[in-house]
DNA sequence: AACATCAGCCAAACCGCTTTGGATTTGATT
DNA sequence: AATCAAATCCAAAGCGGTTTGGCTGATGTT
């Protein structure tokens, strides 16, 4: 059923039938209820591409999903950030148009994308510090949102961000007041703008107390299992382990989890563990109490933020950047404790 | 830049350009030349919309992904599997459409997309038993490939899945050749297709061996860390404990290991774990060695295959419904070993 | 009664592409 | 030289919507 033949059916003309249906008002409410009910009786839905043809609009957001290329993962919290945008288009009649690419190949894909004129704006995952996909849309004049930031052009762009520097930097305070001197980071990889933020933290609260800073205890890998164990064992291997670790993920911490054990300690007894946490569905930090000591914030929530702040600057196009911090909650589990015969807070 | 603009710079018709570009033979070969590289030059793409309008195909696949309604969860093999069949659709041009709906809804999501009509082909996720979405997909005509199976209409529809029957069998009998007695099954939600399938091959090994079938010792849950550590928690208190486990996922299964470790046992010494392994790219079962003894069947792979398909029923339809039944691996990990004081193989 | 106003509707143009049905030119054939 | 076929190219008609610029008839004003 398409335009034409509704407007056949009604005796009407098409004009009439599309200004009904939009919403316009030089049409008489009487006609409206008519138009709009046999709209419903034949399951009439405008052809979208000629909807696009017609308005200029999509009504379509893309994503460009980064692959690894060295490991060949795709960030687990795709799946949540995905599922929080994805409820905010549903809600407005969006769509939402993935691209999956080797990460070493995102600019041209933006590029593509862009260039086919596909969506109305893009959301833009996993920000490099100064990263040239943001010059790359700016100068498109493609409305768009970071996830994270960028470090440098932050000002002039609009992006939804966690609080990563201060995140990390409480956190290991935390451990800092439990006496906790030797405190393992097992970041991700830092070529990450979060990441780097993330380290940012940590050795700040090190300096900020005259602690020295051990290159040794700082290891920035993709976010697995397999490499936080890794890096979870060739520290406790050295002759100067730590007494706690601070991982950045939920997985990662899955990996050092297995070091600890694998050294015969208990955690949150001999060793104290702190994450971060994106609160991903099917990885929860326990449920009432939270297994792990941790920095917690939602990505699926900041999936709807991101998507939320996009869909509004491309309703109303020109306002100023607009930036969301969001804080990380301390949450308070059972994976810390006292530094073991430590000097105590 | 637009077809209109480039063939006026180029002194030529749009018909000429277009057919130039999509490599109809009606035009010379030096016009070809000419006309492909002024749109590089000029970096032109064909307008989507336009070009599905002109056409009737839209170069797009959709994707419903449930999120469950009751947790809230997106299962997180959508990851990879989406970013198998990605690399198939940027290798065919073809764009990857996804919709994010309660899984309470998904019917009427499909149906959505069909009447629409911004697709060319779908792709179906978690089939269950009878899934009404086939009836449906089925009679609106749209190519659709599911990715499981659905029990009952096998044969006359499109799919690609693991022998998830056989592989729990094999699983289940490996463990019963080591001496074991009482397994406990940490499942799946049994509503979905594949957890049934994988019971059926748990309880058809016990049967064949003349054992009893034990309800303290199934569980079917989401498959969440939490959920397989409750499951294990409450296996491993009963008056008659387990002594190996079987698990549906690496993700459950770190739950089940959690509560060993809460018990005081060690895996693989005094308990046995097998799992099944989606060999999800950021949650290896382990580099060369396994850490767990696993049925393994890579689901990026199946995204690709799933992918793979649906092109090849688009570009050539009306062929006989195909099935690509995945045989899964069974390899050998240290989770498992001899019944504990057992009667051996 | 003459005129302006306005609500309600419509015909036709347009968005950017593909494709049908010629038109023109070239080269070979007889 | 006349004829025919093949090679190239083009104008125009869709595809299915939205939107501009009228047109008509009823109402209100003076």
């Amino acid at each position: 059923m398409n335009l034409k033949e509704l407007s056949a059916r009604l005796g009407l003309s098409q004009t009439t039938v599309s200004r009904a249906l939009n919403g316009y008002p030089e049409v008489s409410e009487a006609t409206r209820k008519r138009v709009e009910s046999a709209a419903r009786r034949y399951d009439y839905r405008p052809n979208p591409g000629a909807k696009s043809l017609a308005t200029g609009k999509t009504m379509a957001i893309g994503h460009v999903i980064p692959v690894s290329t060295r490991h060949e993962i795709v960030n687990p919290v795709f799946a949540d950030f995905i599922a929080g945008a994805g409820e905010v288009y549903a809600r407005n009649g969006y769509d939402m148009r993935l691209t999956v690419v080797p990460d070493d190949d995102e600019d041209h894909a933006y590029r593509e994308i862009a260039a086919r004129g596909s969506v109305d704006g893009i959301i833009v995952h996993g920000p490099r510090p100064d990263d040239p996909r943001v010059k790359l849309l700016t100068e498109i004049g493609l409305p768009f949102v970071v996830h994270g930031r960028t470090s440098t052009q932050d000002e002039t762009i609009n992006w939804v961000d966690v609080n990563n520097r201060r995140a990390f930097e409480r956190a290991t305070n935390f451990l800092l007041d439990f006496g906790h001197r030797r405190i393992g980071l097992v970041n991700g990889l830092e070529t990450m703008d979060f990441a780097m933020r993330r380290r940012q933290g940590y050795c700040r609260a090190l300096e900020a107390r005259g602690l020295a800073l051990d290159p040794e205890l700082m290891a920035a890998e993709e976010m697995t299992e397999t490499s936080g164990y890794r890096a979870a064992r060739r520290m406790l291997a050295a002759p100067a382990p730590p007494t706690a670790f601070l991982a950045s993920s939920i997985i990662s911490a899955a990996g050092v989890r297995r070091a600890i054990t694998d050294a015969g300690l208990v955690m949150g007894r001999d060793i104290s563990v702190v994450i971060h946490d994106d609160d991903l569905g099917y990885m929860k930090n326990g449920e009432d109490e939270p297994i792990y000591t941790a920095t917690r914030s939602s990505v699926r929530a900041a999936g709807r933020l991101c998507a939320e702040l996009l869909l509004d600057i491309i309703a109303e196009p020109g306002q100023n950047p607009r930036h969301l911090l969001l804080d990380a909650d301390l949450v308070l589990g059972r994976s810390t404790g006292p530094a073991p015969g430590g000097a105590g807070g």
